[in-house]
DNA sequence: GGCAGATCGTTTGCACACAAACAAATGTGC
DNA sequence: GCACATTTGTTTGTGTGCAAACGATCTGCC
């Protein structure tokens, strides 16, 4: 049997640096600082919540944990955040008794067409490093590896 | 003034799969859903301790906390849990009374030297959707923003 | 020698994130 | 009609992740 060691070689070395997951890591760090730094009322969560239920109108809990992807116990804790700031409604389905249908409440739209031009400017300073062609070229590459 | 609304146009929109955070959530996901499946007596951070040990010998607290991308708070708790599992050791600094002296015990480099392998495998498998050239831009960009 | 500022570790509080287990409600096949 | 699987929401437990506040210690500078 031929092994590595034999011929005097090193296996390959774990590089924590170069690890994808090491570095995407660090890279959703940067991003969340300048979220929080620009937006500090809401999460990045919150906001892609409020924006789901502006963009597609009510839904029920685990639809908008999937539109959001969020599972269903993640999503609930960030909808019941929104609930006690009344930034969201909720109530039961009458068709289907097991669903709770949330959607905007007016304060939740309001707040949500204020910050909508602030997450865009957040998304454009994380991507500042970039020019305009690598930033497309990462949006869409992270788009293939999601 | 000429404002968008009194020449009919509409401010550009918010388009939450188009932010780059909400797409760096959803790659993290992926790579720590395929990371949990291959790895699942480790997280991640754990794993990046045992490497950073691995690399460069005992370390304090709060360095391998820098070494790690790791607040004080996040590093310790982490640390407390390899600490359970006596896969890391810690002991005071003489030198400096302040500091907490963390390095791998002979089980922790034993796990680690049989999951350095896995975890390269992780990487390569959250990459898989990618060509190798697609795969160094990606690293290079998201460094670029890290 | 002594004091101001920095560093280190710790704790608390809040917010995701997911697995697992559960009850209620719904739908399906027969 | 009825057993059975699925869906939905909930709870619990574990593990990050960060801000803020704290005491202990160290360092530099006067």
């Amino acid at each position: 049997m031929v092994t590595a060691a034999k011929l005097g070689q090193t296996a390959p070395l774990y590089r924590l640096d170069a690890q994808i997951g090491f570095i995407l890591r660090r890279a959703s760090q940067r991003h969340l600082a300048i979220f929080a730094d620009r937006i500090p009322e809401l999460t990045p969560q919150q906001l892609a919540v409020l924006a789901r239920l502006c963009e597609l109108g009510a839904l029920s809990q685990n639809q908008l944990g999937r539109e959001t992807a969020m599972d269903g116990a993640t999503v609930k804790g960030v909808v019941d955040r929104l609930l006690a700031r009344a930034l969201v409604v909720a109530e039961p389905d009458l068709r289907d008794r097991r669903r709770l249908v949330v959607r905007l409440s007016g304060e939740g739209r309001a707040l949500f067409d204020e910050l909508a031009q602030v997450g865009m400017a957040v998304s454009a300073e994380t991507l500042a490093p970039l020019d305009e062609d690598e930033r497309q070229i990462l949006l869409r590459l992270l788009e293939k590896i999601a």
